[in-house]
RNA sequence: GCCCGCGUAGCUCAGGGGAUAGAGCGUCUGCCUCCGGAGCAGAAGGCCGUAGGUUCGAAUCCUACCGCGGGCACCA
């Protein structure tokens, strides 16, 4: 697909921060150290030995015609007092870049005074379609879909947050030959529960996946039975009324319990976000006909197909995209040219996402080529295919029950829940039952969602639901304790008035490692945009909890003498703050207590 | 066969040109007169799959190979 935007170099963004304003200084001087090395990359990096550090000299040295260190002590010289308190030359000529303490307090009291936190809005006229979740009508939602579900929700968020016009779309499966046969079943069942109102506790999805996968053995069995069923798909497509009035229903009590995993997901996915497979059904004819007038499809075994100039199958002939298969129907390549030419066309995206799982990357390689020869993508639209890798189970294989079916997300849920609960139990019996549900609640959701989303989406992840709500490391619930802590210090300070910040105070190492990591908050989010790696949210997030924690153990903050106590409780709001609105942007709860 | 992804500590994973490769879990040793110990400090544990190449500098980029997973016409 299209390679990713390069963004304005940050150094010369619009959007702050103590890296990019230290990186403008430094770049300016290199420039003023050599007119000739002007606009350079200052290289400017978090360093363990001082607050950040630059190897533009040892990249620039032969450009410049100068040793490295040289340079570097020119460039030294040349960089302007303000934010860096010290600049100086380290081994083979690495600059160490110390920022000045009043400068660490001024931002950290620049920041926490804005209710957007300073954040950047670098997203900002940009709209992005984004596609996931999409899990089938009638069939239960499982480990796959969590994963698309979770990772493209949190790219929403995020994109949003950054200033982005977010188009959500969930792409149902919700149309196809498949309805035939469940229609057809139900129609000879008249007695099978499937309507919520029918049922007791079993969701409406369950007992369609168990009726569907009944007919479907029905189907194979009973040869009077499947013909009866391509009557029956006959009939749908057709649009005959009592056979659409039952596929409707299907469809409504589907999404109601897709619905109500959304919520106990707390997923941003609305009904309007709805543009299933059958939105697409009349457009489908539309695209075969304009890309075969345009020469790029042709009749091939009795189908209309697209062959690919680059893929190549088994035989070494081009692989082909199947427009219209020989029996006059279509799947799902018509269906996703039809996607992505709508959202060019009529929902007008700069930026088209397609959160689907990596096995489907030669498909969107090919919807994406047909498109481009289609001359249905103009340049400036960037199509992406946020692929993520296989869930794997403890043993290494696909993440199955012990009977070998797929694990249902209800159910995923109510096992992490459970032991969330077990773990709340443990660690703080005060709780009164229904607090502790609740909490159960969110931190066993939210260990879930976290651990999906920590690790980088193109590899395959290993599911182990014991070590997700553990609660320590690089965990959901690592982080809504942190949260949870900083918010018992801010409670006992509740009704004061907001602190002062001093910019002349002392400026304690962990206070400085503290507020640098809030103040890269913005520049994270922007990398999670331009990557749409979410697991970089998650290491930020877990990097400053633990600055917080290493604060926490050095610092004293209520019994500490002003101007001390002021600019300490500015740091606990400014990183309660940070992890409140990250969590959020990660779709997890951040609890006062738990 | 071709294409794509992935090989980093015993395990689960970060790091994707920059200095001695980092966390967590597990193991071992310490720290509870102190704002929540779900914590902290320390120890042990690595030829970053292998071999070449590019570079002042490679876990990182390139090539080949090995291993694992996935994909490659009428299922979605």
């Amino acid at each position: 697909m299209a390679p990713r935007r390069r963004a304005l170099p940050p150094w010369r963004s619009m959007t702050s921060s103590l890296l990019i304003e230290v990186s403008a200084a430094v770049a300016d001087g290199i420039a003023a150290a050599d007119p000739a090395l002007t606009g350079a990359d200052p290289l400017v990096r978090p360093s363990e030995r001082a607050d950040f550090q630059s190897g533009a000299a040892l990249a620039l040295a032969r450009r410049a015609g100068r040793p490295p260190g040289e340079l570097a002590a020119r460039v030294a010289a040349q960089v302007r007092p303000g934010v860096l308190a010290d600049v100086r030359v380290s081994g083979p000529g690495f600059l160490e870049l110390t920022v000045a303490a009043d400068a660490v307090w001024r931002r950290v009291a620049g920041r926490v005074a804005r209710p957007d936190l300073g954040l950047p809005r670098g997203e900002a006229g940009r709209r992005v379609v984004i596609d996931y979740s999409a899990p089938n009508i009638a069939k239960e939602m499982h480990v796959g879909h969590l994963r698309s579900t979770i990772i493209g929700d949190c790219l929403a968020r995020v994109l949003a947050r950054l200033g982005a016009d977010v188009v959500r779309q969930n792409h149902l499966g919700d149309w196809g030959t498949q309805f035939g046969m469940l229609i057809q079943y139900l129609d000879e069942q008249p007695g099978a529960a499937w309507r919520h109102d029918e049922l007791a506790g079993e969701s409406s999805v369950s007992a369609l996946d168990r009726l569907y996968r009944a007919a479907r053995a029905r189907f194979d069995a009973d040869p009077g039975f499947a013909g009866r069923s391509r009557a029956r798909v006959v009939a749908l497509q057709s649009g005959d009324p009592a056979t659409i009035a039952v596929w409707r229903e299907i469809v409504a009590e589907s999404e109601a319990a897709f619905r109500q995993l959304y919520d106990r997901l707390d997923v941003l996915l609305t009904p309007a976000d709805s543009a299933g497979e059958s939105f697409y059904n009349e457009r489908l004819a539309a695209v075969v006909d304009e890309l075969t007038r345009a020469g790029v499809a042709v009749v091939s075994d009795g189908a209309v197909v697209v062959f690919s100039a680059h893929e190549v199958g088994p035989d070494g002939a081009p692989v082909p995209l199947i427009l219209r298969k020989g029996d006059g129907g279509y799947g799902y390549d018509t269906t996703d040219l039809a996607t992505l030419r709508y959202r060019v066309r009529e929902l007008h995206a700069d930026r088209i996402l397609y959160v689907v799982d990596a096995r489907q990357a030669l498909h969107f390689r090919l919807v994406a080529e047909a498109a481009r020869r289609a001359g249905w993508l103009p340049s400036g639209v960037e199509v992406v295919h946020v692929s993520f890798g296989t869930v794997l189970g403890p043993d290494g294989r696909p993440f199955r029950t012990r009977a070998g079916d797929t694990v249902t997300l209800g159910s995923l849920l109510d096992a992490a829940v459970d032991r969330a609960r077990a773990v709340v139990a443990e660690k703080n019996p005060s709780l009164d039952p229904a607090a502790a549900d609740s909490i159960a609640e969110l931190t066993g959701v939210g260990a879930v969602k976290y651990a999906e989303l920590s690790t980088s989406r193109t590899k395959d992840y290993s599911f182990d639901v014991d070590r997700m709500v553990s609660f320590t490391g690089n965990t959901g619930g690592y982080l809504q304790y942190a949260y949870a802590r900083i918010a018992a210090i801010l409670r006992r300070a509740e009704g004061e008035p907001a602190p002062v910040v001093d910019p002349a105070a002392d400026l304690h190492p962990a206070e400085r490692a503290l507020g640098l990591a809030l103040d890269a908050f913005g520049d994270t989010l922007a990398d999670v945009a331009a990557t749409l790696e979410p697991h970089r949210l998650c290491t930020y997030l877990y990097d400053t909890a633990r600055a917080f924690t290493d604060f926490y153990e050095a610092c004293p903050v209520l019994t500490a003498p002003e101007p001390r106590r002021g600019n300490r409780l500015a740091l606990c709001r400014l990183t309660a703050a940070t992890l409140r609105e990250g969590l959020a942007l990660l779709g997890m709860a951040a609890p006062e207590r738990m």
